[in-house]
RNA sequence: UGCCGAGUGGUGUAACGGUAGCACAGCAGACUCUGGAUCUGUUUGUCAUGGUUCGAAUCCAUGCUCGGCAGCCA
């Protein structure tokens, strides 16, 4: 079970998924019992190519190949692209991407070899239409769009038929040969399944199974003339591809008598796929519609679907969130029909946990304040063993330089610290992480009365091995040598809303109006020790108490450090200090 | 007001007629060369009202609240 994606940390959790158990697995396990399809359970991932996928879909992706891998079975990959106006093969290219980057070390082997694409279904989806066009369930309807809303009627008054509802057999199959011929403008024309116009269920009010779009598909390009409808073509490629479980999401619950019509109706294998539908997930201070997403992307108020603030698969990716973590999460949140909101806390405890386990630890300053340690020679250099993973002994140690002048973190100083503060300040004693205690001497203040440097003094006998080297200090604090640290720009990321819901304000809103203008905070005077001169985005690093980071997979190259902060780490001053104000 | 669905601590969930448990968050403490990690303790909950039952979060009834459905989107 283990992988070369997976911590090798002692410790490590076992997959989180393994023992899982919800509503849905419940019903599966019961279906996998009596073996009524003859066949191992198959489920089906199979979002629409028009946007880039989020932790929403990854809640999905988890649950698909989740129960695909428990049970012994297989997970198809399926684009729902039977809307050419919206779909492109840019989202073809990043859905796959990010579909096998998630589950990579953890259901790869589930995965069906090849990617299926609804729209290979065209033809045979034609053919089931004529189908249900001969046994007099479907006809041609000349109603326009306005009148077809009119006919439908609303949830709390009827329906009344179409004018076009009783046309004859031979009439309806050569009307729909011509719609396919492309001989009728955009909209002239659909084929509706021949329900119920009094039904309470609107969707089984006669929908429209086909409709005409002269628009070039990027799959089939000018191929066809006429596309189907959802309700139509996701039953029937689940039953084409021998789909046992279609899982989707709850506003799917209504359509499902449709679903089950569909297929009842025509030759098709039994039993048919069940649809199962679970709540999608809702997290705290972010946008999880591709609407929304794309209107980010579109406007420029973020650099990309893969910017860092977004709560996309490629976003996370770039952030430093590993996959692992994601999936840890997705097990945590559970599935079922229960649609609330959940706290982003809890993901980035996930994320908190695989990294602690897994992150190599470096120093990094991001603040730089300048110290010298007056009774240290000058022009000394040594190297100082530091441990690369306390929680993984196997990662072994690396030498970090040392010498006279080095920078801390400005915010580990104080001249007048509040009674809770507990780093440095005029008089007191710290520990410099692996080197040694130091006492503040002297801050050395510029004509503005800022301090711009700190004269200390070293411990000599506290140095590792030295007599005094386990004596009792209140702080720890990372360093990096000046000369020998390199420069580094860090990009500090935050919530990208400032409310938890930004898309259901009460007074109505926009949710950009919600936008955290604080989301991304750029330090370009950072320092970092040496050791990350060949930084790549494929290793996570914890810089030593501040958080978890990672090289940027566009912007970092080998003369110009740029890394993201994934997450912070826990910090208990800080929650303090914020408490105080 | 039509149809469908959902209500368990602050949040996400478990308990499938038999002691309301877990995780996150919070709080308190221990430990610590990361104010990290780890460990310990701890506050807070079954939407309401009836009923069935020896026993109800669970079954029944009524009510309340919230969500979804009126694309030729998915």
């Amino acid at each position: 079970m283990t992988n070369a994606n997976e911590p090798t940390a002692a410790g490590a959790p076992a997959d989180p998924h393994s023992g899982a158990t919800d509503f849905i697995r419940d019903i599966v396990a019961a279906d996998a019992q009596t073996g009524k399809w003859g066949r191992p359970i198959t489920t089906r991932f199979p979002p629409e190519p028009n946007g880039y996928l989020h932790i929403g879909h990854a809640k999905s992706i988890c649950l698909n190949f989740g129960i695909a891998r428990q049970f012994g079975g297989v997970c198809n990959l399926r684009m729902d692209d039977t809307n050419p106006a919206k779909e492109e093969v840019e989202y073809v290219e990043s859905i796959i991407q990010d579909v096998r980057w998630l589950i990579d070390g953890w259901a790869d082997s589930v995965l069906a070899p090849q990617v299926y694409y609804a729209s290979d279904y065209f033809e045979k989806l034609y053919q089931y239409a004529i189908e249900l066009i001969r046994m007099g369930r479907a006809y041609v309807c000349d109603l326009t769009a306005e009148q077809l809303i009119e006919y439908r009627g609303a949830p709390d008054r009827p329906g009344k038929p179409s004018p076009y509802r009783d046309r004859g057999v031979e009439e309806n199959l050569n009307l729909f040969a011509r719609m396919r011929a492309g001989e009728f403008p955009d909209g002239a024309r659909t084929l509706r399944a021949k329900i119920d116009i009094g039904s309470p269920n609107i969707h089984m009010r006669d929908p429209a199974i086909y409709r005409i779009r002269r628009v070039d598909h990027h799959r089939t390009g000018s191929q066809w003339t006429i596309y189907p409808m959802y309700d139509y073509a996701h039953c029937l490629s689940d039953s084409i591809e021998g789909i046992t479980h279609s899982i989707c999401t709850l506003e799917f619950e209504v359509h499902r008598p449709l679903y089950e019509w569909i297929l009842a109706q025509l030759q098709v294998p039994q039993p048919p796929p069940r649809q199962i539908e679970f709540a999608r997930l809702n997290l705290g201070y972010t946008v999880m519609s591709k609407r929304k997403l794309l209107q980010l992307v579109d406007e420029g108020l973020v650099g990309g679907w893969d910017d860092p603030r977004m709560p996309t698969v490629a976003g996370l990716r770039r952030r430093g969130v590993p996959p692992a973590a994601i999936r840890t999460f997705c097990a945590r949140i559970g599935v079922t029909k229960y649609e609330g909101l959940t706290d982003i806390a809890l993901l980035e405890h996930s994320i908190r946990e695989d990294l602690n386990r897994r992150a190599r630890r470096v120093m990094a300053v991001l603040r730089p304040l300048k110290m010298v340690l007056v009774n240290y020679p000058e022009g000394q250099v040594e190297e100082i063993e530091a441990v690369n993973n306390p929680e993984d002994p196997s990662a072994g140690t690396r030498r970090v330089p040392f010498s006279r002048e080095l920078f801390i973190e400005r915010d580990d100083f104080m001249e007048h610290p509040p009674k809770d503060f507990y780093r440095l300040a005029p008089g007191r004693e710290v520990r410099l992480r692996y080197a040694g205690v130091i006492r503040c001497e002297e801050a050395v203040k510029n004509a503005a009365g800022e301090v711009v440097e700190l004269r200390c003094t070293m411990d000599p006998g506290s140095r590792a091995g030295g007599p005094t080297s386990h004596r009792k200090v209140k702080a720890t604090m990372h360093w990096v040598s000046a000369a020998h640290a390199l420069p580094a720009e860090v990009r500090l990321y935050d919530r990208l809303f400032t409310v938890p819901e930004p898309d259901a304000d009460p007074q109505g809103r926009d949710f950009k109006t919600f936008l955290n203008p604080h989301s991304l905070e750029l330090l370009t005077d950072c320092r970092v020790e040496p050791s990350l001169a060949g930084a790549s985005p494929e290793t996570y690093y914890q810089f030593e108490r501040l958080g978890y980071f990672c090289a940027d997979s566009r912007d970092c190259q080998p003369g110009k450090l740029v890394f993201n902060r994934t997450v912070t780490l826990r910090d208990s001053w800080a929650k303090a200090a914020a408490k105080a104000m």
